[in-house]
DNA sequence: CAGGATCCCACAGGATACTG
DNA sequence: CAGTATCCTGTGGGATCCTG
């Protein structure tokens, strides 16, 4: 997994420069997959709070499917941003927590989110500037 | 456009709270969005050394389709992080060249990387435990 | 050279129904 | 409660061919 078949063309900075370039790149495109999608900052924030169960996530997501909750918890697990506890076995209580990488996560969104802010402000004010 | 319709419940952190906090993943999100898929990052990168012609970008980028090209660099003009210039009309010759805001991309680039080669060691490293 | 048009497939993610 | 199974649609992006 997290590893894409990108070519930069061998000439590309020249050999060397163009295989570090690369692997850069996929670097980049690893943390990108961990963000991409409609889910996976939601329920990344929605945890970062505190532990929480498979239903008062989805019900704090309002909108978001038992399948696609299911499938980005595996998904979020397996990249040990999470870890799945299970607190009780009758009746059956299932825990989601945040792990300590996927709190290191958090710098990052706050830095998306600033540039997010700035993008919109210029996004919308080139709309204004060119309807005048 | 970059507009989505992520709904957090009404109860998340309270009104007030989950306003901001829904307009703050938006954000994230935004940016997200000029970051993902295969290719647009490769293409902010090939465009930050210097301003490309079409085809020289296709070559460098090497097994791009034409049609992605044209989509994503479309995509990039639309969203201010490069500009389209005629450079001369015959033969009719075009330059893509990275914007001011383009380039402020260029240090959230370096905070992915970081962090996705963390991320690579944590997961190879876990593997590796699970095997022995 | 700088793309547009068309066809095609894989995958994300919603809707709905069911299970231990 | 904590999911799984099935069906369905929209979109990303490759392949191929065509044009000013």
């Amino acid at each position: 997994m997290m590893i894409n078949t990108l070519n930069f063309n061998e000439d590309y900075l020249g050999k060397l420069e163009q295989n570090i370039c690369y692997n850069k790149i996929l670097n980049m495109a690893d943390t990108i997959d961990v963000l991409t999608g409609k889910w996976k900052i939601p329920i990344i924030i929605c945890l970062s709070f505190k532990p929480k169960r498979f239903s008062e996530i989805s019900r704090e997501l309002k909108t978001i499917t038992d399948r696609t909750l299911s499938k980005e918890l595996k998904f979020l697990e397996e990249n040990l941003l999470i870890t799945r506890n299970i607190i009780d076995e009758y009746p059956l209580s299932i825990e989601y927590q945040i792990t300590e990488h996927g709190l290191s996560l958090t710098k990052i969104l706050m830095i998306l989110r600033e540039w997010g802010e700035i993008h919109r402000e210029r996004i919308l004010e080139s709309h204004r500037s060119t309807k005048i």
